[in-house]
DNA sequence: TAAAATTTTTAGCCTCAACTAAATTTTTAT
DNA sequence: ATAAAAATTTAGTTGAGGCTAAAAATTTTA
């Protein structure tokens, strides 16, 4: 049987690979799920032991076959939970992570399925992430990092790639909302700053923030 | 900060206490909650500790108002999403229990009254059993186990006393469900089992099954 | 390439919530 | 009213999953 504590070692070690073609490293995961490198270093032998990753002291970890299904499955009982906590229970958007948290590691593939069945099987969650099938696909759309585009650019925004609450609530302050229309129009040298204009308004955003915006250009 | 040992053992407390006035032995929480004597002596302490029971050793044990205010909605938890998975997510009477155990856990005063919203503020659970409302008021309507009635009586189901999946799958075997007509027509001494009428059809059932049924009398 | 800095692991300890075995208290029966 | 039985508590372990401090390995830098 797997642990709440062995499931968040997973999903966080699927999280850092994504980005990265490299081996995680324990204090990529240590900051990831805020705990002391020690304890990483304890619970990779623990899931090694069971197969679920790949571990050579020293060298990093990668997920194995199993780990990575693992990971897969509980990335999308995590979207799943947003998307019902949203979209039936009318939460706003920024208030729905932790509550996933919570609902991720509860036991049951068939309610999952309900559930995935009830909501009418959406294929993004409210932040505009895929939600992975049953089987463990995830749809990829070309989307681009806002802060990676030229001035004059237009697009609309499909997705953010950070769930911190303050991050969340700054966008909705911004008007920044999943399909909210953009166009780059300055960017500031210095800093990397942009200034954008959201549907009819100006507005100055940091590199920060431009780049956990996800855009899919006109 | 509460744990979840400690939910299911105030659970437990509340449970066995509706059932009679005296305090609960120690004994029948090990039961109740599959643990042995020792392990419960060692949480009541912890609870006391905690000024969620009153507790003497060796003299049993009683939940403080504090203590009995979490039970209850503990069980408000469980009720409401035992209805959530039924009416939504179309999950049979007999399957929901397990995961409800595992739901009723969920920390979020917030996402539990929406669900209740959601839901159209139900007054009982797929077994009949009332939903605590938010400040703690459990409905009461005037039912009778169906081992108690006299020969002749006439009633329906409106209730179940006992959430095993046996024991509900064999009531879905016999077609008893809520709002099932009743009839009784024979009681046998010898062992207090029963002959009933079931909508149109015979049937004989134990007394120990019968004790489980809640009936309303016409 | 050797010293310094950084990363990672090991060692030892802590808390929680279980367990068994033994001791103690309470209840029941003769 | 005792002795036997039953219930309960205490004592001592265990395993998960954290922690800090110290040791070891790796990487960076001068």
């Amino acid at each position: 049987m797997i642990t709440l504590s062995e499931e968040n070692y997973l999903k966080a070690i699927w999280a850092i690979s994504i980005n990265t073609t490299n081996k995680v490293s324990t204090n990529a995961i240590s900051h990831e799920i805020r705990t002391s490198a020690a304890s990483v270093s304890d619970m990779l032998k623990k899931l090694e032991e069971k197969t679920l990753i790949k571990y050579k002291k020293y060298r990093g970890v990668e997920l194995s076959k199993k780990g990575k299904s693992l990971a897969v499955s509980i990335v999308r009982k995590h979207r799943l939970w947003e998307t019902f906590l949203v979209k039936k229970l009318k939460f706003n958007w920024a208030e729905v992570h932790d509550l996933a948290e919570q609902l991720e590691h509860i036991k049951s593939p068939e309610l999952i399925d309900r559930l995935d069945t009830f909501l009418n099987f959406p294929q993004f969650d409210p932040h505009g992430e895929p939600i992975p099938s049953k089987n463990g696909k995830i749809a990829t759309s070309k989307t681009t990092p806002l802060n990676t585009l030229n001035i004059g650019s237009k697009g609309h925004i499909v997705g953010v790639t950070m769930d911190e609450r303050s991050f969340l609530d700054y966008l909705t302050k911004l008007n920044i909302n999943i399909g909210t229309r953009i166009e780059i129009l300055e960017k500031i040298n210095f800093d990397q700053s942009l200034n954008i204009k959201i549907e009819n308004s100006n507005q100055h955003i940091s590199n920060d923030v431009a780049k956990h915006l996800l855009i899919k250009i006109i």
